[in-house]
RNA sequence: CGGGGUGUAGCUUAGCUUGGUAGAGCGCCUGGUUUGGGACCAGGAGGUCGCAGGUUCGAAUCCUGUCACCCCGACCA
């Protein structure tokens, strides 16, 4: 007999304990979910990554749409003047933006393609890194009165922010987001807006990701450049950091003073728009990825994936072939007749000519939900062998296959729910209140320093909402605050670094 | 932009010290046996060894330059 192995072999190497960056990469390359690109920062999404952001995309399109917002498209160029109108904002970005100075190439003395000289532009335009400034300029012709308010308007588009260490979906150069804009009459209203776009962010989240988050406020060193204040959703992932997985920004009177929105209010008053902006974005994926996937690759939760349900025809023998495959296409027509959040179950019969391991494996990588296997033994006895993605992988269950068509809205519901249930567990488990520097320091201490495990999490301790605090730690840990919760009966208190009042305990962690 | 490292087939890589113009595993293709946990047998395709120059009869190997990428620091959805 040959030495079992120590540790059952798993579809992805390394596993997540071993080296969790690489185990990430491993699992948007086993799901096919991405490629990195000959372009420095940028990625091809492949369809199987693109399916689930177009999920993503119908989901909140619909719950946009719900709170009253349309969507519309603004240049993707923005001139350099524009720029400059806000400082902060200037400030925040100018550091990572591409800019185009040419509108030809022509052939060069070295006999090379160049921009041309004589073709330079008068005046450069900048690659929208976000379109606060250019959707500012448009506003502010379309307002003139307090009946042109509010406005709520989406867009669906891509950003380019040039940046230092790209990771797929995560950080990348070029990538795909959805930024609203909107102008109202009153900074009441623009509060409420940032706050209930920041609602649809949690609720989507949570209720098609399967990720809970903490909400609140970030810290003025944390805010989007320009903003008056920012309100975010943040995650904790399975190496225990946080990501930022939406944001929403109060504007107040600032970027309207920069473009110039302008109306007269009831009661004939010349008075500046009150602005708010909110997205997310492609990074999404990621924060998906390092949620849920395993060992093993991707894991899905049915309400975002782009297939419900693979059907695996196991077929030994070319007598029973036909008649295997027959009953797999009428489970799939019976299972497509059957709606799942609106519209129908998506499956897929892999009739590939490949053995059934291969196959099963594929589809553990790319994480679907419900892998259903038929086999000549089935055609008799009716029955299924169903195995779901959040459970081990042999955990095979033979059913009869009327019954599971009975059951796969409730088994996806199950899946859905023990997803969320799982990565609540794992959060709240790493989740720690503490009331001293020594303990702090000792959370987000690795063991092993030439080699960090994976440690520490979200720490909840008193701050004294001084600016030097925040440093201090960032410098020694490189620990930040990821956000003020929102909380109904804040816990008074005193930081835990300088001993001074502290109005709530803040959320603290290392961060992506 | 500072410090360190690496470039050989789609991926992981051997060979480099001691020059003799490429080998493996995985993947891919063909045929067959298979197919209910990543199968097997046989055959096959794929490399101007990052790029440019130099030394040499001869360079993946030695020298010079250059480019790219990776890791660690400052910035970030």
């Amino acid at each position: 007999m040959a030495n079992q192995p120590a540790v059952a072999k798993t579809a992805i190497s390394p596993r997540r304990e071993e080296d969790f960056p690489e185990w990430y990469q491993q699992v948007i390359r086993a799901a096919e979910l991405a490629d990195p690109s000959d372009v420095r920062g940028c990625m091809v999404i492949r369809p199987w990554g693109y399916g689930i952001w177009e999920n993503m995309q119908r989901q909140l399109d619909l719950m946009f749409k719900a709170t009253g917002h349309r969507n519309a498209y603004f240049p993707l160029f923005i001139p350099l003047s524009y720029m400059q109108k806000e400082a902060e904002h200037v400030e925040g970005f100018a550091k990572e933006c591409a800019v185009v100075t040419h509108h030809r190439l022509d052939i060069g003395p070295d006999g090379k393609m160049r921009p041309a000289p004589s073709a330079e532009l008068s005046e450069p335009l900048v690659v929208r890194p976000t379109s606060e400034t250019i959707i500012g300029a448009t506003y502010a012709k379309w307002v003139q009165s307090y009946r042109d308010l509010p406005i709520l308007i989406n867009q669906w588009c891509n950003v380019v922010r040039w940046e230092m260490r790209p990771r797929v979906f995560l950080r990348t150069t070029e990538f795909l987001w959805q930024e609203g804009h909107t102008v109202h009459e009153s900074e009441v209203e623009a509060r409420e807006e940032t706050r209930r776009m920041l609602d649809v962010y949690e609720t989507f989240v949570r209720d098609h990701l399967a990720i809970p988050v903490f909400s609140g406020e970030k810290s003025e060193s944390e805010r989007f450049p320009g903003a008056v204040q920012t309100l975010c959703i943040e995650a904790m992932v399975q190496d225990r950091k946080a990501i930022q997985a939406g944001t929403s920004h109060f504007l107040g009177q600032n970027f309207s003073r920069a473009s110039g929105i302008e109306f007269q209010t009831r009661d004939g008053r010349q008075e500046l728009g009150w602005t708010t902006s909110w997205g997310m974005s492609t990074r999404l994926v990621g924060t998906l990825i390092m949620a849920h996937a395993d060992d093993d690759g991707l894991v899905l939760p049915p309400r975002i994936a782009p297939t419900h349900v693979v059907i695996v025809p196991i077929t030994p023998k070319g007598e029973t072939r036909a008649a295997v495959h027959a009953a797999a296409n009428n489970l799939a027509a019976a299972l497509r007749s059957i709606s799942y959040g609106g519209s129908p179950l998506e499956v897929e019969v892999d009739q590939r000519d490949l053995g059934g391991g291969v196959k099963n494996w594929e589809w553990i990588k790319k994480g679907v939900p419900l892998r259903v296997e038929i086999g000549p033994r089935d055609l008799e006895s009716g029955n299924v062998a169903v195995t779901r993605r959040d459970q081990p992988v042999k955990s095979k269950e033979f059913v009869l296959a009327n019954d599971f068509v009975c059951r796969a809205i409730e088994i996806l519901d199950s899946i859905q729910h023990n997803l969320f249930d799982r990565a609540k567990q794992f959060r709240d488990a790493n989740t720690r209140i503490i009331e001293s520097k020594e303990e702090f320091y000792d959370f987000f201490t690795p063991k092993n320093p030439s080699k960090p495990e994976i440690h520490g999490g979200f720490a909840l301790a008193h701050w004294d909402g001084s600016r030097e605090v925040e440093e201090q730690i960032k410098s020694d840990l490189k620990v930040t605050i990821r956000c003020i919760p929102f909380t109904g009966t804040p816990e008074r208190g005193t930081c835990v670094f300088t001993g001074a009042a502290s109005p709530q305990r803040v959320v603290w962690a290392k961060a992506y």
